[in-house]
DNA sequence: AAAACGTGGAG
DNA sequence: TCTCCAAGTTT
């Protein structure tokens, strides 16, 4: 998701983070780290549904698929309403894998709806309609992987754990790294020094992996971090490195023109639509597809339909492969009437 | 191993 | 306005 790129370095000359760290920095003992970090999150924590004492196993894997790549504000609401709606795998399993698409909204990454389904399945077939407890078990399921794996094992059942996610990667990589940014990739360097870190003490490490990933969201933001609040900003080696600025850019995503937006624009038409779509109408006619921010602001077309879509440099291909590729995905279907989501 | 895969709020 | 990016997974 991310690549290295050349930049320019930031204001500190003292950006090696191979050198010691400065006269500033505190060594903490990781007992010492460990309560700090966890006293913190005992205090700071964020109330948050899936947290809460009474939640399943399965509220707690469908958060964690949820928020994958997603912020927690968007997935509150759609998670409610899941569990309202299927507070079991068993529930899910019994539905059409269409059903978790329409009701995934505009969550995005939308196969992950599809893939949910998928392991709610499974569970069923392979588990008795329960979520395994195991890493292994929870890592053969659809979509599920090493991150999610980890986490419900841990969240859901007590499990010492390694989590490593973005946010541990980002706390791990300032404070004992030095650096603004932990890699564009995970390395094994980082795992080694998450496993490194994890308590003994399974109850412990339980709360250790929920805290360090709560003070990446909350207080060790990648964007503007708000050192004052940090429980180890004196312990901190980016901090006593003068908080050097990345040594390089995160690559971002294209969006407009690409199939990405295309594939997204159908799938909204499908969502909302109760019956198929003629293949005519998606590719041609003019819909209302009340899309959010730019999804058909392209040139070409009249606006507020999907002929606008024509105005991209490969229109009538590009719709055509994306269908294609949604159809491949399992997230459309055709039909004598025409396309839908899958039943 | 790099690239594909959605979305919308914030700076 | 426009880029950044949020609890990743899959191929």
């Amino acid at each position: 998701m991310t690549q290295e790129h050349p930049r320019t370095p930031g204001s500190g000359a003292s950006a090696d983070p191979a050198r010691p760290a400065p006269r500033g920095r505190r060594e903490l003992p990781v007992r010492d780290l460990h309560a700090r970090i966890t006293d913190w999150f005992a205090d700071a924590a964020r109330d948050l549904p899936w947290r809460e004492p009474g939640c399943s196993p399965w509220g707690i894997l469908v958060s964690e698929v949820m928020l994958q790549q997603t912020p927690v504000v968007r997935v509150l609401p759609v998670w409610r309403e899941w569990l309202e709606r299927w507070p079991s795998p068993a529930h899910l399993a019994a539905e059409p894998a269409g059903a978790a698409v329409r009701h995934w909204g505009r969550l995005g990454y939308p196969r992950r709806a599809l893939r949910l389904h998928a392991a709610a399945s499974a569970m069923v077939a392979r588990h008795d309609g329960e979520v395994p407890r195991t890493y292994e078990e929870l890592l053969a399921l659809p979509g599920v992987g090493t991150y999610t794996a980890a986490a419900v094992a841990a969240f859901a059942f007590g499990r010492r754990e390694t989590v490593v996610d973005t946010n541990i990667r980002r706390v791990h990589a300032r404070l004992f790294g030095g650096t603004a940014l932990p890699a564009p990739a995970l390395t094994a360097a980082e795992t080694r020094r998450a496993v490194d870190l994890l308590p003994e003490d399974d109850a412990l490490s339980v709360r250790w992996n929920a805290a360090v990933m709560e003070l990446g969201a909350v207080v060790c933001t990648a964007r503007s971090p708000l050192c004052d609040a940090c429980p180890v900003l004196d312990a901190c080696a980016w901090v006593a490195a003068g908080r050097p600025a990345p040594d390089y850019v995160p690559k971002g995503q294209a969006w407009a023109g690409t199939d990405r937006q295309v594939r997204g624009a159908i799938v909204a038409v499908l969502r909302d639509a109760h019956a198929p779509v003629p293949r005519s109408v998606l590719l041609e006619a003019p819909v209302d597809l009340a899309l959010g921010t730019g999804a058909v602001e392209v040139a070409g077309g009249a606006p507020g339909t999907l002929s606008a879509l024509h105005g991209l440099r490969a229109p009538l291909e590009q719709l055509e492969r994306a269908l294609a590729g949604l159809m491949a995905d399992g997230l459309a279907e055709e039909t004598d009437g025409g396309i839908r989501l899958p039943a």
